[in-house]
DNA sequence: GAATAATCTTAAGGTGTCTTAAGAAAGGAA
DNA sequence: TTCCTTTCTTAAGACACCTTAAGATTATTC
């Protein structure tokens, strides 16, 4: 399928669109292809776009003092990426965001995004439930960062995300759990 | 000031309401006064209204399996709180939310507020950048919970949240932060 | 298909945080 | 005031997870 397409069916998921809201939407975003490891957002830019996943998968991750990366977030074909609290402050990003496989990204200015909010109010209240379900989701993923052990955490994303352990390199699920790549190894050893 | 003084304000530091706007939206929300201890939401019971905290303070809390409590989240005056994933859904709340002060809260049900968003545009507008800072807020404390020591989560949360650390029990700012309340005390001496 | 890079594993020793148990201090109710 | 409840502290021993370092696999590139 077409990456508007896409987009397009994962929008009328949430709201309704007639046809002609449908086109100008659309002809907001713009394609941008990426090879496997291209970084797509560098700390320290501003994030401008808000980003749809069409194919592919990406990270985003930050570097800590030690130079120790952490993955904040994977993303793959129908989510949205991006460092959100650079692109709502409009300060440089922390993360960077990277392709982890050949990706396609649906981009929109944050401008022309604005725009539609005003223009088309199933755009705003697609964000708003998207943002609420994103929240609720990231406030389980806390609750179970802060209080389940590194095993039950691995368990808990395996049986959620699948497909994306079976993607993305072993250290990068590790980091992402927040965990070293060493004890992930070995726990996962110790299940069978 | 009177609580639906304090809510408009609220409302009006983030998008624009007419008079008689403001009028309809005061007018969905009912005041409800919690003594402290009182709970206003009950693990098993269904979340049916978003809540702003005119006066007070509350926590909401899970208990684990074993009946060992998880404080979730704090909210003072001019917050929000709920479980949302009980509201968002309309399954069985997992979270209680209690005053940990004599409280006062504006409540509106989920139906009124859908009915503002068909109306008013401005609400739904509120509601989704409310939640795209909560977002990123809460982003921030995951990374800070998965990649910092006991130590650095508690003196973050003394410089961002020192009313809070003010009003509440030490054992329940060490839950909120993934910590025992035996630790946080020994790690309080060790700071002086 | 060889060479190089990326990723995963193993193991020993260390540290941060927890558990348990007890007592001390502070707060609220009568 | 006094009593009872709630909250906070102290300390010893335990354990989950980390660090370091090295070698073994598996992918990628030319």
């Amino acid at each position: 399928m077409e990456p508007k397409e896409k987009l397009l069916e994962h929008l009328r998921e949430s709201v309704v669109l007639t046809t002609s809201e449908a086109t100008v939407v659309l002809d907001s975003f713009k394609e941008r292809k990426l090879k496997k490891k291209e970084i797509l957002l560098f700390t320290g830019d501003v994030s401008s776009h808000m980003q749809f996943i069409s194919d592919g998968c990406l990270r985003a991750y930050y570097m800590d003092e030690e130079a120790k990366e952490h993955v904040v977030q994977f993303g793959v074909e129908g989510w949205w990426v991006n460092d959100l609290y650079s692109y709502l402050t409009q300060t440089p990003a922390k993360q960077f965001v990277q392709a982890l496989e050949p990706t396609i990204v649906l981009q929109i200015h944050r401008d022309a995004l604005q725009g539609l909010y005003d223009e088309i109010p199933a755009m705003e209240r697609f964000f708003r439930l998207k943002f609420e379900k994103a929240y609720v989701s990231l406030q389980d993923r806390t609750i179970n960062a802060m209080s389940k052990s590194a095993e039950e955490r691995y368990l808990e994303f395996r049986s959620k995300y699948r497909d994306i352990e079976q993607r993305v390199p072993q250290y990068m699920v590790a980091s992402y759990l927040g965990m070293t790549p060493e004890f992930l190894s070995a726990l996962r050893k110790n299940l069978k």
